[in-house]
DNA sequence: CTGAAAGCGCTTACAG
DNA sequence: CTGAAAGCGCTTACAG
C-alpha cells in the first residue's frame, strides 16, 4: 500500500496537521518537528495524494485565455478548441474565461493583460505580441504570482513561464529545405508573403527561410518579403500582381493567414510557381492540397495546443514540474497523401459493456 | 457551485446511496426511485466528481504492457516510456506491468496473452500480430472485460477496442509522394526494404507507398521488396549487394528497423540512391540525416503512444469516451532542418514561487 | 508551535 | 428495496 499522511504522522509521532504543514511548507513548525517528519517522509517514500488534496482543498483553477478576434481559420479553430476546453474543464474544477482582442492592437492586447491582473486569475494565456509594453505587463502578471503562457506567438523568455506553440524558425527553415529538393537546382525567384513583420512568428519564420535558402540554394532569388496583414484580399492582390509582374517565380511562402486570397490567386493563373506552401491546415488550403494548387502545408494542431497550455497553467498552478516531451508542439508536415482524416469521430472508443 | 450527490440527494428526497446506486447503475432500486433520482440529476445538470470517486473506491488500475524483446531503438524507447511511465503511475492509482515477449514469435505473444487473460488486469497493451491465433485471444480478453489496445502494429478491428499507432498506408503514401517530387521525373529503380511481410504495418506502409508510387511515378520501376528482418546486419549485406547491382537505383524506402546497417551500407557506398527515406528517429538515423545520407525520416513518438495508451485504457476501465483528436497519432516527418532538440530539457517550466 | 475534529464528494458494508 | 454511518487521503478552521 502507498502510505498517506497518517503513516508519516505516526512514523513522525505528531499530528495530521503538522505533517500538513511540513508538506506545503506552512508556517509555525519548529525545525526538529519538520525534520521528523521530513525523516519520516523520506523513509516512507511518502508523496501526497494530490486529487485528494484538492477535493479536501475544493481548489477551482481559473484562466484566462487571450486571444485576437482575427476571423481566420487558425484563430476561429483556437477560439473553438479553447471553448471546448472549457466546457470539459467544468467537471475538473477549472474555470476559463475566452477574452478576445483586437487584432493587430498592442494597445488593446495590453488592457487586456491589464484587466486580467485586477481580476487575478491562477494563470493567463495569450497570443503575444513581442514588445516593451507588452513584455511589461507580462512580467507583472508573473510577478503577481500568475502563470503567463505564450500561446503560438511567443515573447522574450524573461517575460513569461512557457510558449507553447512550434519553433517557428525552424518551420521556415523546414519550407526552405523542401523548397530545394522539390525545385531542384533550377533558377528563379521565390517569394515570400507574410501577415506582418511586427508578428514575431512571421518574422522568425522568415529568419529561418532565409538563413537556410542562403545556404542551399545560392542560385534562387529571394523577393523582398510582401505583407498581407492575414487579409485575404490583400493577399490575392499581392499574389496575382506577383504572378503576373515575375515569370520567373518558381517558389511561393506564404507565411500567415490570408490564404483564401492565396488560392484564389493560384487558381485564376495559369503559370503557377512549382512549389508553394502555406500554414495551417482548414478548408481552403486542404482543398488546395488535394488539388495540387499548394504542395504543402505546415501546421499546428489549435487542440493540443491548448490542452497543453492548460496542463503546463495547472502544473503551474500547483508547482509541479510538466513531461517536457508531452507539451513540445510539432510542427505537421502536410502532404496530399497524409491529409488527416476529415472524421475523427471514427476514432471514438466505444466504452465498454458494463463488467 | 456544481451540485453534488447531496444535492441531488435532497432533490430527489432519497439518501446519498440511493443516488450511488442509480448512478452506478446497481442493481435493488424501485423504478419509481430510480425516476426520482434522475429527474434530480437532470434538473441540477449533475455530474459526478470522477476523482472523489475513485479516491473513495480506492481504485487501483492494473495494466499489462506486452512488447517484443526486439533490440531495435525503437522499441528500447517504447519500453523505456514504459518504464516513466510506471513511475509517474504509481502516484495516480496505477499499477503498470511491462511483459517482454520473444519478437518474430507468434505463439509467446498468444501465451503472453493468455497470461494476462488470467490475471485480469484492467487492461492489455501489445504490440499485435495480426494473425487469427491472435485475434482470438484478444476477443477472449475483451469478452472477459480486459480493455484492449494493440500498439504501433494493429490487428482487425474487431479484435481491439483501440489501436495506438500511426496510419501506416498513409505513411507509405507520403514517403511515395516525397519521393517522387524529390527524384523528378527522371527513370530508375526504387528499391524497399521490409524487415518481414507478416507484419502488419510493414505490409501497410508498403500498400500505401506501391499504390502511390503506381499513380504518380510511372515511369520508375519498383524492385521486389527485401526482407532484412529488423536484423542491421542483414539490412546491410541486402543494401550493399542491391547498390552494387543496380546501378540505376535512384530510391530507396526502408520501411522497417535495422537502420545502423542501411547507414553503414550507404556510408561505404560511393554511389547512394538519390533518395533515402527510413522510418524512426534514433542517434543513427539523427546523424545519418545530418550528414545527408538519409533524406527524409518518418517517426512516430514512443512517448506519445504510451501516454495515449494509458489514457484510452484509463477511459475504458472508466466507461468514459476520450478525445479522439488528442489520441491520433502523428507521422512526424522529419528533414535535417526540423530535427527536435537534443536537450528536451530547456522545455522545463520552472515552477512559480510560492504565491 | 501543535493537535482534535469536521469536512471535501463520493463509495461501501451493514442494518433494517 | 432503502438509509445511516464510516471511510478514502487530504485540508482547514479552531482551540490550546
Amino acid at each position: 500500500m502507498k502510505p498517506t499522511m497518517h503513516d508519516v504522522a505516526n512514523v513522525a509521532g505528531v499530528s495530521l496537521a503538522t505533517v500538513d504543514r511540513v508538506i506545503n511548507d506552512r508556517p509555525n513548525v519548529r525545525e526538529r518537528t519538520r525534520q521528523k517528519v521530513i525523516v519520516a517522509i523520506e523513509r516512507l517514500g511518502f508523496s501526497r495524494d494530490i486529487s485528494a488534496a484538492n477535493l479536501a482543498r475544493q481548489r477551482i483553477y481559473q484562466f484566462d485565455f487571450i486571444v485576437p478576434d482575427n476571423d481566420n481559420p487558425f484563430m476561429k479553430a483556437l477560439r473553438r478548441e479553447i471553448a471546448a476546453a472549457r466546457e470539459r474543464s467544468r467537471f475538473e474544477r477549472t474555470i476559463i474565461e475566452l477574452i478576445d482582442a483586437p487584432a493587430f492592437d498592442e494597445g488593446a492586447l495590453e488592457a487586456a493583460l491589464e484587466e486580467a491582473l485586477a481580476r487575478r486569475p491562477d494563470g493567463v494565456a495569450f497570443v503575444a505580441v513581442d514588445s516593451d509594453r507588452i513584455r511589461a505587463v507580462a512580467r507583472r502578471l508573473m510577478a503577481a504570482g500568475v502563470g503567463v503562457v505564450t500561446l503560438v506567438s511567443d515573447v522574450a523568455n524573461d517575460a513569461r513561464d512557457h510558449y507553447v506553440g512550434i519553433d517557428n524558425v525552424a518551420a521556415g527553415c523546414t519550407v526552405a529545405g523542401l523548397l530545394g529538393r522539390f525545385i531542384g537546382e533550377r533558377r528563379g525567384a521565390v517569394a515570400v508573403m507574410t501577415g506582418s513583420l511586427s508578428l514575431r512568428d512571421h518574422r522568425d519564420r522568415l529568419e529561418g527561410f532565409r538563413s537556410v535558402m542562403q545556404a542551399e540554394c545560392p542560385t534562387l532569388e529571394i523577393l523582398a518579403p510582401l505583407e498581407g496583414r492575414d487579409d485575404p484580399e490583400v493577399v490575392k492582390r499581392l499574389v496575382s500582381r506577383l504572378m503576373s509582374e515575375r515569370e520567373d517565380l518558381v517558389g511561393l511562402y506564404s507565411i500567415g493567414a490570408g490564404n483564401d486570397g492565396l488560392v484564389s490567386a493560384l487558381a485564376q493563373n495559369e503559370r503557377r510557381p512549382r512549389f508553394v506552401v502555406a500554414h495551417e491546415l482548414d478548408a481552403t488550403t486542404a482543398k488546395a492540397l488535394r488539388e495540387g494548387l499548394i504542395d504543402a502545408i505546415l501546421a499546428q494542431d489549435a487542440g493540443h495546443e491548448i490542452r497543453s497550455a492548460i496542463r503546463v497553467l495547472r502544473a503551474d498552478a500547483d508547482h509541479r514540474s510538466v513531461i517536457p516531451a508531452e507539451e513540445r508542439i510539432r510542427i505537421d508536415i502536410l502532404l496530399k497523401y497524409n491529409l488527416p482524416p476529415d472524421n475523427e469521430a471514427s476514432h471514438i472508443v466505444a466504452p465498454n459493456p458494463e463488467r
